[in-house]
RNA sequence: GUGCCCGUAGCUCAAUUGGAUAGAGCGCUGCCCUCCGAAGGCAGAGGUUACAGGUUCAACUCCUGUCGGGCAUACCA
């Protein structure tokens, strides 16, 4: 079958923005060549599939009536080898210009979409994108606070990759500084007390010592303030100035053991090395649980920038780009009136000095063109501040590069409970993200047994394994990233609407038809139809199928651009619900004639890819059976 | 105090970045399995998009103000 469409054209509103543009230049030459032909596909189906809304904004400027212009533009449009014809109806409102693809188009279409690509081609220039996620904190129990940035930076990571971009993951450990020193020294004094075996200490027993030590100092702080400012009672400050001296002295401990750590003394080292490794092991395996890549290659410390920051802090020194304010060293950024600390009035420093280096190093050493940080919105003036400082500092730009790199924030909102305050256990804890998992998991594995009960043990573990994560997932991704959402076990693993289950369930029905088409027809008989079959997109619920299928490069290419992996999740929910209409009204393998049987599973075979290739994008892995 | 973010159906969220009658899911009321998996589909009820102005052919979207909520605000990360 010959095709009237260019050969690399798989995008409707691509192909109709050309032919637009043509008109558009030929009706108008004094509009130019850059007026948009304001192609998108219809919100409402009696509108047609797609429309464009070039004539208000082009009547405007050239002080037309827009339906005129309208009515001037179709005048000079030639598309009827692509869509119905345009009559009188098919301007509306102010100048609405309302186009229904012809079936055949959308059969050319969807063979184009039909490629190994699926239609996401690599760019002109790929870029090389760092992208900060998971972000965990040695000594410290990883909680539900943590999903985020692991699955949204791991999504983003997914998508920008997808689309040919080369992606370093960045895992920055928090691995650093007095309270990590606070911990390897109780550490020592405990394992030399013989309290504590080293080898089998857990990262539980970590956190509490972590916990305390924290606590400990802090609270006696506050309290001895406190205690000044409104009690005043001699005794009672006494009693707190002694405790405060038992804190001061722990912190001078710690900052001798900081000292000793910085110079890789072997015996603080050893036990420095061996939080990290209990920590680490643990977030890797999270990490895994979640469908997430961070690795060990992907970590790094904040140790591993220690050794810079001496002399990054004298280069911005020397250069006149930090100033000494109130005994510490600032960096100031135009329209922000908070500074950007460095330096400490003790000589410390501190993580925005890190966060400086680190941005030094991604885009200095690894050439990164864009540089996207997956942390929580709290941290938004922090990211502002280093962003303008390593701008103006120059560390933001490639060497030889005109324009410092793309720094973005992907801020994200907080996950809340159904009292609309942070999620946490009814004792006001963390939750810890292995119980979070965990619970997930064993709902899923409920439904699984009440819905499956015939699959064999093993079987259903696996599935409600991939279903508790995909819910996880899916519930972290859905809704707009900047937003807190609030989180219910029980509507994430309600199975229905808009959920993770619903998008695998949809592919399961897909896998089904397969498996019994392939018990009917044989193998090859089904590859060939899946394989090379024409489209035929007559039907209305073949036909919004299509068109849905149509969609999926340019929202993954809108996901690189905003950063907002919902419109993918909508997409995905979009696209489903599509194929769940076909699948009610189109019998595939009872359709009417073998033609349409062989055009039904290609179309089948295509939703079958791009949601595959859709789920994966999301870290969802697609399942056979549910 | 100042800055940033947010306010959409009873609840949880969308709205193709300024486009037509603001859409989904849950819950509620009814339907649809002798037919490829009902974790599904169809239909109904439910809205002054916090409020008041403004910008324009067109505003949930942009601007100003008010009210309400969250977060952050110099030596912790």
């Amino acid at each position: 079958m010959s095709s009237p469409l260019p050969r690399e054209s798989y995008d409707p509103v691509q192909v109709l923005a050309e032919r637009f543009r043509t008109a558009i230049a030929a009706a108008y030459p004094q509009a130019g060549p850059d007026a948009d032909p304001l192609i998108s596909p219809s919100r409402n189906p009696k509108f047609g599939d797609f429309q464009s809304n070039a004539a208000m904004p082009l009547g405007k400027a050239l002080g037309i009536p827009p339906r005129q212009a309208a009515q001037q533009i179709v005048q000079h449009l030639d598309i009827a080898d692509l869509a119905e014809p345009l009559t009188d109806a098919s301007i509306a409102g102010p100048g609405f210009i309302n186009i229904t693809l012809r079936a055949d188009t959308l059969a050319s279409l969807l063979s184009r979409l039909d490629a190994p690509s699926l239609g996401i081609d690599p760019p002109a220039r790929p870029q090389t994108i760092v992208v900060d996620l998971c972000g965990v904190n040695l000594a410290k129990q990883m909680h539900v606070g943590h999903i985020r940035a692991i699955i949204i930076g791991d999504t983003l990571a997914r998508v920008l990759a997808r689309l040919g971009h080369t992606i370093i993951r960045q895992n920055h450990v928090g691995d650093w500084g007095l309270p990590i020193a606070m911990v390897v020294a109780e550490l020592m004094d405990r394992a030399a007390a013989g309290a504590i075996d080293l080898d089998r200490i857990t990262l539980d027993d970590l956190d509490a010592i972590y916990r305390e030590a924290q606590s400990q100092s802090e609270a006696d702080r506050r309290g001895l303030e406190a205690a000044r400012r409104w009690w005043s009672h001699p005794k009672a400050v006494a009693e707190l100035e002694a405790q405060v001296a038992g804190a001061d002295e722990a912190m001078a401990r710690a900052k001798g053991t900081l000292v000793k750590l910085q110079s890789h003394d072997p015996a603080v080292y050893a036990v420095w090395r061996r939080i990290a490794d209990v920590t680490m092991a643990a977030c890797l395996a999270h990490c895994r649980r979640l469908n997430a890549i961070v690795t060990p290659e992907h970590s790094a410390g904040e140790s591993s920038y220690a050794e810079e920051l001496p002399d990054l802090v004298a280069d911005l020194e020397s250069r006149g780009i930090a100033q000494p304010s109130d005994g510490a060293l600032v960096v100031r950024v135009e329209g922000i009136e908070e500074p950007c600390i460095i330096r400490k009035r003790d000589g410390g420093y501190l993580y925005a000095t890190t966060d400086l280096a680190g941005i030094r190093r991604r885009v200095q050493e690894f050439g990164a063109d864009r540089v996207i940080y997956c942390v929580d919105s709290r941290q938004s003036l922090h990211f502002q501040l280093v962003f303008g400082a390593a701008i103006r500092a120059g560390y933001a730009t490639r060497p030889g590069a005109g324009a410092p790199s793309l720094l973005q924030h992907a801020a994200f909102g907080s996950i809340l409970g159904e009292d609309g305050r942070p999620f946490k256990t009814r004792a006001g804890e963390n939750v810890r993200l292995s119980d979070f998992i965990a619970e997930a998991v064993e709902r899923a594995a409920r439904a699984v047994d009440q819905k499956n009960p015939d699959l064999p043990e093993r079987e259903r573990a696996a599935i409600a394994e991939a279903v508790g994560i995909a819910a996880i997932r899916h519930a972290d991704l859905a809704s707009d990233r900047v937003k807190d959402y609030v989180f219910t076990f029980d509507r994430m693993l309600a199975f229905e609407g808009n959920t993770g289950p619903y998008l695998l369930y949809a592919l399961v029905r897909i896998k089904s038809i397969f498996r019994k088409a392939a018990e009917r027809l044989g193998e090859d008989a089904v590859r060939r139809a899946a394989a090379a079959s024409p489209f035929v997109a007559g039907a209305p619920d073949e036909k919004t199928l299509a068109l849905a299928l149509l969609r999926y490069p340019a929202v993954v290419r809108a996901v690189g651009d905003t950063l907002e992996p919902h419109r993918l999740v909508q997409y995905l929910f979009d696209l489903a619900g599509a194929f769940n209409g076909f699948f009610t009204n189109c019998p595939v393998l009872q359709a009417p004639d073998e033609p349409t049987r062989s055009a039904r599973l290609r179309l089948c075979a295509l939703t079958d890819r791009v949601l595959t290739d859709g789920l994966r994008l999301l870290g969802i892995e697609p399942l056979a059976r549910m």
